[in-house]
DNA sequence: CCTATATTCAACCGTATGGTTGAATATCAT
DNA sequence: ATGATATTCAACCATACGGTTGAATATAGG
């Protein structure tokens, strides 16, 4: 469930407007019509925009008169943060352990064979 | 530089073939034959994903005789984890100011205007 | 009720993506 | 040199994506 899910967030985040939506939505809520003037695209574009986030969870979308309010989903980061978070250590980890391998050893490591 | 260098690198992660790769791949390095074999698709197809695994930065290839042994790039997901600090870090201070802010407030918060 | 406003829906378009297959390239082993 | 192995390249295909435009829907306000 989690994974599958990792697809879709990934994926929202790729698009430098939705990140940009999502900047201007850390200032505070928004309307659909808002987050959408100052960007060189369609009112719909920006619309469909605002759905991937929301299917990514990232973002919320909720119905005030003929208006929807658009606001961040705090815990819509928490899985990619915890994806990074266990990647980053582990590679990292490996890392200091190849140079500390390299350090100890006085001649060629040969790693190759 | 960096911010449409975050276009690929979450791309790169967007897709769960490429994720398993970076998986493998943390485990240590390995060679593309040794790499595509557990996958349900084409040698090409895995060739491809490394290809964009190394466009975003996230992995390395280098040719040893015929082989071309692939390593990951610890670096490349400081951008990307960069990103995601701040933002986490950023909504969730909102929502803690918001908290605070509907904790101490005994009637209608109106945020809305 | 009528009209303007806010938003979505639907259909369409060009391009990118992930996949395939088969040919091309380079290296290893005999 | 010859043949097998490892990998890429090129062409192709179906589908998804980001974009547009215009119609549809719903609410606000005179």
């Amino acid at each position: 469930m989690v994974e599958y899910h990792l697809d879709h967030v990934f994926r929202a985040l790729s698009d430098p407007t939705r990140r940009a939506i999502l900047g201007r939505l850390a200032e505070g809520e928004a309307t659909v019509g808002r987050l959408a003037k100052p960007f060189p695209v369609s009112f719909a574009a920006v619309s469909k925009h605002i759905g991937v986030l929301e299917r990514a969870g990232l973002v919320t979308r909720e119905a005030r008169g003929r208006e929807r309010v658009c606001r961040i989903n705090p815990a819509g980061l928490t899985d990619v943060r915890a994806w990074i978070d266990f990647h980053e250590r582990f590679w990292t980890e490996r890392l200091d352990a190849l140079d500390a391998l390299v350090a100890e050893t006085p001649g060629e490591p040969d790693r190759t064979r």
